[in-house]
DNA sequence: CAATATCGCTAACGAACATTAGCCAAAGCA
DNA sequence: TGCTTTGGCTAATGTTCGTTAGCGATATTG
């Protein structure tokens, strides 16, 4: 119910660094945060460096857990707007839950800090939606209800645009805006199917 | 020949705020990377702020100013291929080109700041090689090289992929990554244009 | 040539920083 | 029940931060 100290600021760093950036947050900013003071903090985690650390640790859990959540892993689109439909849903979900898009901008704002955190943006951003899509692809080939192709690019020209969008939700607080930007991911994906779908049967 | 000191410090400013962000860059590194003590500094801007601001309009001109340069906007290309090396070679430049890396890294990182600094980053991003591919697109569908579309959305399909290389390219220093990503950017680009144009005449 | 502006310096400021020491109450455990 | 761990606190440490004051040399200008 009640979630932990140690949890509570995990997550109100989170929040912080999304939004300030590891050096732009102090460790009076995530104790007050988190509702103690700052040395208090350090009965939790040893130093600053370490909030970091289990950040990535947990968030990258987290995310994982959400990208392969509730039992759809397995399933695989028949043709290109069934494969819209599932996408969008897995897209709306990221982009919304608060969590992941803080995550975002924090590994958005951290990248150049270590070779590991740009790994894990690269991943976040467009590796798990690319590799994917690619399998969607593929076994849409191997059924007949698309054109054959390099997956590979095919399934990168579908989610670079959702990629560049993505930043672009995150960057732009204003629901009006964020409200565009879900319709145009969805043009987006109903103009690939279009292009690139087999004619009609 | 020499550049003053003023013109020096903005130039050391921007690796630094790329490389460690506004917030993990001092005065103090600011000064001694420009040759002078972090006091001296203050004779030429008033404020570590005020460095920042110089710094956002600086880097717009030199990228505007890029972008647009060596007289070949005028040109448009006559058919696919053509398009692709005009934009290869664009996208080189601004992929090589130190300073302008240095100020899409430095946007990156500090575009959740202000609005003013999201916007830029998403002109520098997106917009400026969306809007451009839209209007050859829009040229070589009216010379009917290419078959008509919607030509936003094929100059976002075009550009986001684009997008993400550079921005990987960025996020990863090492030579051979760095060549790999220029190859894929060639290879979506080879892709798109056999996907979506015109049969050969 | 004298007056002034420019641009470097050192010294010093107060504020904020991450972190440590040590104290105390409550909870868990023997 | 007594002992120990847990997790909060205040006080304080030393460092680094951005910035100001003021000094002196050199360059510019009347």
């Amino acid at each position: 119910m009640e979630t932990s100290t140690k949890e509570k600021i995990l997550d109100v760093a989170l929040d912080l660094f999304a939004r300030h950036g590891y050096e732009g947050t102090s460790i009076d900013m995530i104790a007050l945060a988190a509702g103690i003071k700052g040395p208090s903090l350090y009965k939790h985690y040893k130093s600053k460096e370490a909030i970091l650390k289990a950040l990535i640790k947990d968030a990258e859990d987290y995310y994982v857990e959400r990208f392969y959540a509730a039992g759809d892993n397995q399933k695989y689109p028949e043709n290109i707007d069934q494969m819209n439909k599932m996408i969008f849903a897995k897209v709306k979900l990221t982009l919304v839950d608060p969590k992941i898009q803080k995550t975002r901008q924090f590994l958005t704002q951290e990248q150049y800090r270590s070779p590991e955190i740009a790994e894990l943006a690269t991943k976040y951003n467009i590796i798990l939606l690319q590799s994917r899509l690619k399998r969607f692809f593929e076994v849409m080939i191997d059924a007949g209800v698309l054109e054959k192709g390099h997956v590979g690019l095919l399934a990168l020209e579908y989610a670079a645009p959702i990629s560049v969008f993505v930043q672009l939700y995150d960057r732009f607080t204003s629901p009006s805006k964020r409200k565009n930007i879900m319709g145009y991911i969805k043009a987006h994906m109903t103009h690939f199917g279009e292009m690139y779908g087999k004619k009609k049967k």
